[in-house]
DNA sequence: ATTCTAAGTAGTCACTGTCAACATTTATGT
DNA sequence: ACATAAATGTTGACAGTGACTACTTAGAAT
């Protein structure tokens, strides 16, 4: 249950790794407990050094917090984009639900990134420029989606915020659910949480493309 | 800033009604600065008690945590109620959207309780019974309004949860962002909240309605 | 009026975030 | 090669927190 995060070298007195084991020591304390689990002596104690350790690669706990949550958008962007890598459909209902597919995909396999992001963890007004930026991006990749789908008629005329934000809410509230295990466990495996996803992004696709 | 929780009488050694201040002081702490910053030391200081009295009334944090997360669902449950009373029309689309209002209002106007009920703060599978049957109240009326449309017709044939969870997907990721304040600003004013949940119901309601 | 009980207080312990002082390893300049 | 600086890790300390126990007080019951 408490494996280690190892380090480079056997013994050595120093890690060689601390930052990213820091991290990772986080990730997985926000997983098994929520928020309140989460604590820089714990993470120390993970990654196995000792209680200042962190110190010197973190200014404060909410330094911790905004890598743990940097990192979570990065990962979001890259599960969306996988997703949209694999899809060779060229047709924009497929594509958006390639898109939700690998956002709830992210949820369900990252609950605790997830929650740093979006479990008012982090104070997003005074957020480091990079965790705006990395947000920014992940953004982009639906809103780019929504884009081309306005390009080629596929949608109906509309703010393409709007519709961006239809899509993000169906699948963010999803991934959440899911995440959260606000749904019966069924559900919460791999393969139905995909199928379900797709078909609820197929009812909203039916709602906003172009008839 | 740090208004007082009144008391009962003027100053005497009781406080009267402890077990509500509490609450609505742990409430107020959730909403200005997350889980981290819900502390039942800081609750009583609010109310105005000793760090111990909270013990009188609560076993522990979680237990604290449970009656906060309880009265959140029931508030929800209302919320929904109440948007749903008001609305004259009996066409389904118009009663959709006055739940999801009801719902996004929820989310914006009591952050807190939503950062309880859906950001892991509280393990869900040893939740005592009371909580669960909250929550369950709260998906009854999603699930009631949905089997009235398919009874009415309204809705395509399709399978009761599924066009549930999709109507409660798209609200409730569109509450979280809002409570969140992932969203532009101009959005999370109470006019624009409701006008855009109005609208992505909308889309979503064209998607599911029988043609 | 006396007594009983619920409600609040004080004190304590373990754990956490944070800082300062010290130690060790690695890198750098000559 | 060697001395020295910088980076990294450790130890120890302090205040704040959750939680528990023992004590005190207000208010109701008899």
């Amino acid at each position: 249950m408490a494996t280690r995060i190892p380090r480079k070298p056997a013994d050595s007195y120093q890690h060689g790794n601390l930052r990213p084991a820091l991290i990772q020591a986080g990730v997985r304390l926000l997983a098994e407990g929520g928020p309140q689990n989460l604590s820089l002596r714990a993470a120390a104690q993970l990654a196995g050094v000792s209680h200042a350790a962190p110190y010197r690669h973190f200014a404060d706990k909410e330094a911790l917090v905004a890598a743990i949550a940097e990192e979570g958008f990065r990962l979001l962007t890259s599960c969306m984009r996988a997703e949209l890598a694999t899809c060779a459909s060229k047709r924009l209902a497929d594509r958006m639900a390639a898109l939700a597919v690998g956002y709830v995909g992210f949820a369900v396999e990252h609950p605790g990134h997830l929650r740093v992001i979006f479990g008012g963890v982090i104070d997003k007004l005074q957020a480091p420029e990079s965790l705006k930026a990395a947000s920014d991006e992940a953004y982009g990749v639906l809103r780019g989606t929504v884009e081309d789908g306005l390009a080629s008629g596929e949608l109906r005329h509309a703010d393409p915020d709007e519709l961006a934000l239809a899509c993000w809410s169906l699948t963010h509230g999803l991934g959440m659910l899911l995440a959260e295990k606000a749904l019966p466990p069924p559900l919460c495996e791999r393969a139905a949480a995909r199928a379900m996803t797709q078909t609820l992004v197929a009812f909203l696709m039916t709602g906003i493309e172009r008839r």
